[in-house]
DNA sequence: TGCACACTTAGATAGTTGTCTAATTATACA
DNA sequence: TGTATAATTAGACAACTATCTAAGTGTGCA
């Protein structure tokens, strides 16, 4: 729930979540959608994948992410609950 | 929606999100209930407000921290956005 | 074998964050 | 009026974060 928030926190994470919505991408291929160097990149993802919000899978020289989105269930379920109104209250 | 992950990134700030779904509550009420001084729970109120994600109203020498969801549907539709499948897509 | 490319790791650093103590503001009430 | 109580504001500081450059790792291919 920490780590999960923790990633979701960064403009470029959330950016990168975003784009990996529509297919998975190389490392070279996110980079390049930021003014960042790939270095950072790579930081971001780790933390993204640290959090379960994507998974990487080796192919040759590159590196292919893909969305995670399981983990995401339970923020979902944190933000509902503090959504619906509590029932059965009585005054 | 940046102030908004950035509010929901800290555990005592989740937490008196969490405390505030049951009951409005005073800041003394709050912060009895944390290992932290008045001043921090202060900081972390006001982030919230700025977030919108609680409102606050002054009671005589009180003041009065309520729960705004809102603000949360903005979240909800972005992590949902992120978890539906993509609709229509041919392989 | 060795160079080029894709990516990660390491180390440095400026900026942000969460916490504290001390000081301030505002209200209640004797 | 003056003192106590509730809360905020200010200032300081250690820890964390996001970024960079430089160096390292691993794969492809001539």
């Amino acid at each position: 729930m920490n780590l999960l928030f923790k990633a979701l926190r960064d403009p470029t994470r959330r950016r990168i979540l975003e784009m990996l919505k529509t297919r998975d991408l190389t490392v070279g291929e996110i980079s390049d959608a930021f003014a960042m160097t790939t270095p950072s990149i790579s930081y971001h993802l780790d933390l993204l994948k640290h959090a379960q919000l994507v998974s990487a899978r080796k192919n040759g020289q590159f590196v292919t992410y893909s969305l995670e989105t399981t983990v995401l269930d339970e923020s979902l379920g944190w933000i509902l609950d503090l959504i619906k109104k509590p029932k059965g209250k009585r005054k």
